[in-house]
DNA sequence: GCATTATGATTGAATATGTCAATGATCGTG
DNA sequence: CACGATCATTGACATATTCAATCATAATGC
């Protein structure tokens, strides 16, 4: 199978990967009762960018109807919280609580022991260039 | 936003990435009445591999459930056919027809044109660094 | 100021995907 | 040939995705 012409096809590789990269990172988290979504979203929730519903939506690829579930399900638990954006009140700005920053340092590491368990066979200079590879796919223009 | 830590995340990356190429792969299937999963199935009815239901799910990530409702399309649509494996009557395994050919090679023209433009950012040597780098991921051990 | 148009969040409905356990056919082994 | 294992299939269930409609707020043009 692995002969196969796919395999030196570039998407089929990239849905390959993120499948594996996926499963593992769902695993890892589980324990600390995320998933990759919802880690994502703490994590954007955590620095000083305070994104929008609307920015989260978009730099994650997901419908905004998905986000509001998905910060409803972070809010409920008290691991972030929607602000009023002063500037324009019609953004909800997702910014994480101190549990929310305790839980994204602690889900982080297990996420971080993931990659590099998963990623074990290549090099960290290996690494570094196939994230700025993947930075330029996932970030054209 | 793209100063997130989450841009240094190769998993984020990695779903990023994968998704703009599922969304472009599937635009561009869509007029051979195709998308990427039935695509990659007909990519592999297509060598000389004779892969079983069984080995399609495995190498696209599926549930077994999955690969049947694929299978049944392209088989209704006559792009496939079912045979049963003369070494092991459980397997069925799938095999293109010459529309399921003639299917494929057109939908290829666009799909490999589709994949051009998206990564028309990078050189084709660092196309081919990508490729090497993601098989590793997506082929562990 | 006020009507018009556009944008963000939210909801609910429709559709699609994913997961799982049960079943019948076939295989391999003792 | 009985046993347990594997493959394809089905149906039930849970989860995800997409979409249109709604309400609140903003920005624009008059």
């Amino acid at each position: 199978m692995r002969g196969s012409g796919l395999t030196r096809d570039l998407s089929f590789l990239l849905a390959r990967a993120n499948a594996l990269s996926l499963a593992a990172g769902n695993a890892a988290l589980a324990e600390h009762g995320l998933r990759v979504r919802s880690y994502s979203v703490l994590a954007l929730a955590m620095d000083d960018i305070r994104p929008s519903q609307r920015d989260l939506a978009a730099f994650l690829r997901l419908n905004p109807s998905q986000v509001v579930a998905l910060v409803d399900d972070l809010e409920d638990r008290g691991l972030v919280r929607r602000e009023a954006d002063p500037a324009d009140r019609r953004n909800n700005v997702v910014v994480a609580t101190a549990e929310g920053r305790d839980c994204f340092v602690s889900a982080q590491l297990a996420a971080r022991a993931a990659e590099r368990e998963l990623h074990g066979q290549i090099s960290s200079r290996q690494r570094d260039q196939l994230a700025e590879l993947l930075q330029t796919l996932a970030f054209p223009g």
